[in-house]
DNA sequence: ATAGGGTTAG
């Protein structure tokens, strides 16, 4: 009886010290724990897996054989976190391997399992399975938890199928299902995916009058769906109504406000919100730093952006590959093309797993201050390009009225199944016609025209 | 475990 106490108060230790991410002094407990006779179980050995996970599921794994070693016996919910947390580390693809190891070894999956399976499946674009197990726990009657129902749901609206998700929603409320405010903000940021504004307007109301209270996920879902549909007047309505409810305005949501008034240019504005956020406390964190850089490298006001860095560093956060990007794009608009050239090295150096917006920001920089060639050597060097590449270079290149240098790169881009915007294609056949080119141009627009059918 | 935030063109 003693034993069984000492291993719950070990595994309470060592949860809250794997959340502090204190992993070494964990590791210690659980040492000192064996010596002293208090052997771990299952329950710590499940913690642990949960805890070595963020460092990808072979750390995650190697718990498991830890645990044959030690002879504990593994269980459904060693299993589940770590098929769980495939999708955390982009390995979804081994979270199958997992599922059949585990009934291999006589291990029946339960509800949670077939939950992370359903997401897993969804977020693999496959609905039609994920549609297929949900169907299997109702007849099979695993008593689906409200889980079940919300990641039903999220996936339906991430796969494009958001309406057959409000029909489930409404099917189920009329079975006397009682949606949680996760519920409706799944509703929420489906509906206002698509765009359709009034209808999670009304799901606001829904919330309110089912007595929940609308959070900073729901506000900041439904402004960022209005900036976008630039609606003025909603807008200001709707962050009237935010800021009223001080409570619901956190570091998520004045992140999205000023990055949405950046976009804008609503400078006054901006500092205002800047202004509160300071006075309200909140923690900055590396993604409001970005924001906050951004704003000043728009403005121009590059020394407050460097002392912005400044702070980064006093604090012990880490830049990271927006910050840099941001950076560039300042320095390229400051005029300092070198700076930001040599800053993209410096990004390089550092090895962020991406780095092409940087790359489109000095190409865009270049070709604005009409340095074409460079711009085109950069471009050469770029191990992966976007439709924005191609952009910068086909209006630039018109502009210089190297046609059929322009032509040429339009079609490689075009056959190598790139989407580029439908105005850069215009202007380039417009271009050509105009310039005493209109057989060229004729013969362009077929080659684009084949290139679409291909692609499809 | 399942909902929300930051960069590039037009």
């Amino acid at each position: 009886m003693v034993h069984r106490f000492s291993t719950r108060l070990l595994n309470v230790c060592i949860g809250s010290l794997f959340k502090a991410h204190k992993l070494e002094k964990a590791e210690s407990v659980i040492i000192n724990g064996i010596r002293l006779g208090v052997l771990p179980d299952v329950v710590t050995y499940n913690i642990s897996i949960d805890a070595y996970c963020c460092f990808g599921i072979d750390a995650g794994y190697a718990i498991l054989h830890q645990m044959r070693e030690a002879d504990v016996t593994l269980d459904i919910i060693s299993y589940n976190s770590l098929i769980a947390s495939t999708t955390r580390n982009h390995q979804i693809d081994r979270s199958f391997d997992l599922f059949d190891e585990m009934i291999q070894r006589g291990i029946a999956p339960d509800v949670w399992s077939y939950n992370i399976l359903m997401h897993d499946l969804f977020k693999l674009g496959k609905p039609d399975l994920a549609n297929r197990i949900f169907k299997d726990i109702i007849i099979a009657d695993y008593s689906p938890s409200i889980a079940t129902f919300n990641i039903m749901m999220n996936g339906l609206c991430k796969n494009g199928y958001t309406n057959n998700a409000f029909m489930l929603f409404r099917n189920l409320q009329h079975h006397g299902f009682v949606p949680e405010l996760l519920t409706y903000n799944i509703l929420v940021s489906g509906l206002c995916k698509i765009g359709r504004l009034r209808s999670a307007r009304r799901v606001l109301k829904e919330i309110v009058e089912s007595s929940h209270v609308p959070n900073a996920i729901t506000y900041t879902t439904l402004l960022k769906c209005f900036f976008r549909k630039k609606k003025s007047e909603e807008r200001i309505e709707l962050l009237l109504e935010m800021k009223s409810k001080r409570y619901t305005f956190d570091g998520f949501a004045y992140c999205t406000v000023i990055g949405a008034l950046i976009k804008i240019g609503k400078v006054k504005q901006v500092t205002e919100f800047m202004v509160d956020m300071t006075e309200i406390g909140i923690e900055l964190d590396i993604v409001s730093y970005n924001t906050l850089i951004n704003f000043y490298c728009k403005t121009g006001e590059s020394e407050k952006a460097y002392k912005l860095l400044d702070e980064i560093e006093k604090k012990g956060l880490e830049c990271d590959k927006y910050t840099h990007t941001i950076m560039i794009d300042g320095l390229c608009r400051a005029g300092n093309i070198k700076g930001a050239a040599q800053h993209l090295k410096y990004m390089n150096m550092m090895g962020f797993d991406s780095n092409l917006v940087a790359y489109n920001c000095l190409v865009d920089g270049l070709c604005k201050v009409v340095q074409i060639d460079d711009a085109i050597k950069v471009y050469k060097s770029m191990e992966v390009r976007d439709s924005f590449t191609y952009s910068f270079l086909v209006y630039s290149l018109c502009r210089d009225k190297r046609y059929h240098f322009v032509a040429k790169l339009l079609l490689s881009c075009l056959r190598s199944g790139m989407k580029i915007l439908k105005s850069a294609q215009r202007a380039v056949l417009l271009c050509l016609r105009y310039s005493g080119f209109p057989g060229e141009a004729k013969r362009l627009k077929s080659k684009i025209r084949i290139a679409r059918i291909l692609n499809h």
